[in-house]
DNA sequence: TGATAAATTGACCAATTGGTCAGGATTAAT
DNA sequence: ATTAATCCTGACCAATTGGTCAATTTATCA
């Protein structure tokens, strides 16, 4: 019925205005949204942001809930492409270390975009949960189960699965999400560098691997007075 | 100057309607401010929430600002009283475990508080700064220089004091501010049980103690077919 | 070049918002 | 009972908000 945009498949080259606007509003608006929230963002400071007049935001995208369907959506897909897949011949100590290396580049590169969806999540998920109970559901479940596989080939320690996967995603998360709690403490006052964050990835990489038993504790001090006597 | 209510430290009996007001709206205003964040939020819901008109909230309260500065301060307060001091002399295994029990008590009953902090976090703390670079900071720094003391004297495993300490608020909070999320992925319908909290509890002491040397690992399975060859 | 579609935007609107206030109702103290 | 303080609240207001629209400019293409 809309003939607004003919289903033109050969040549997608007409919209190359429309396609880097949205691409900026989307931009402005991600920002926007993960400093205020969906009802505390305005269009028009979206629409500052983006360095366009408020009526331009709606001319591409109708409507403020619009717009934030598409960056949760655009998020949605990161956070899922950048899940590596992993299959039961894989190395447990070297899968899990990539994966953490991997979370902890996207809270280092895009905190943002983590910012949106813990904004989400705090305030219960309305617009997300069929995809938390959906999608994400289904992916925890295949993960977890490839790790009670290697738990059962004696590849690593007995460990709750689920909840391996819970706490890797709380600790790396938390570094975009409280980036500024971590770094008033660590006092860092220009927030924190590429340092703080590659000591927390080997911290979270340590955590996790030795839970698994797939790393081995390092001696503690003065064993000494105990192993060797004089 | 302001005469509204006369320095009478003997009887604050006269208060007494007054008291149980301010609290009916603090209740309210802080599952509302957990809901919507501050600029989310509106007065006109506090009120609701509250059962009161919205009149009533100025009456008592003056500005949403002030409203929501009192609500936060109240968490800070909460959080800082939960703290359980701890010495040199005690033993690291079962404070830790006593720490994070403690914690995931503050997220199963009081989630709300806890995502209130949250909110505020996300937006960079435009509120709280202060205290995160101040009594926050400084406590951090007194429970670290106890952990590293307890490592110097070899009653644990050497490992960064100051990131387990994040990564344990990491953990223990994620239940409180992302409960939806979890509860969506476990299938639990109806938000997240006792036992789910029990069972986090339970996974992330394991992970903390195991992490600094202070629990065993479980042994693999399978272990048979290298131990007792029939 | 002319015509059609796409993009731009200032001006505007109805709804919601935080906050005020006057006047009435309760409560407490004498 | 009188009085003063406290409490209560409907009605109101100025500012902000999401969204519309008509008029104009710019891009596209035969």
């Amino acid at each position: 019925m809309s003939t607004s945009n003919e289903e033109n498949n050969d040549q997608p080259i007409q919209g190359r205005i429309r396609k880097e606007n949205e691409l900026r509003i989307l931009k402005a608006a991600e920002k926007v949204f993960a400093d205020n929230g969906f009802r505390g963002s305005t269009t028009a400071a979206i629409a500052e942001e983006a360095g366009l007049p408020k009526a331009n935001i709606h001319y591409y995208f109708g409507t403020k809930a619009e717009l934030y369907r598409t960056v949760v959506d655009d998020i949605v897909k990161l956070w899922l492409s950048s899940f590596r897949e992993i299959t039961m011949e894989d190395d447990p100590a070297s899968t899990l270390a990539d994966y953490i290396r991997a979370k902890m580049e996207l809270s280092k590169n895009r905190p943002e975009a983590s910012r949106v969806f813990a904004n989400e999540l705090i305030r219960g998920a309305p617009r997300i949960k069929p995809y938390l109970s959906g999608e994400l559901k289904e992916w925890v479940e295949r993960k977890s189960k490839i790790l009670d596989t290697w738990i059962e080939q004696g590849k690593m320690a007995p460990v709750d699965s689920t909840r391996l996967i819970f706490h890797i995603w709380a600790m790396t998360q938390t570094w975009a999400d409280f980036g500024v709690q971590w770094s008033a403490i660590l006092g860092e006052d220009d927030g924190l560098t590429e340092e703080n964050f590659d000591t927390a990835t080997d911290a979270i990489i340590s955590t996790v691997l030795r839970n698994c038993g797939l790393m081995p504790l390092p001696p503690r001090k003065t064993d000494r007075s105990i192993m060797s006597s004089d």
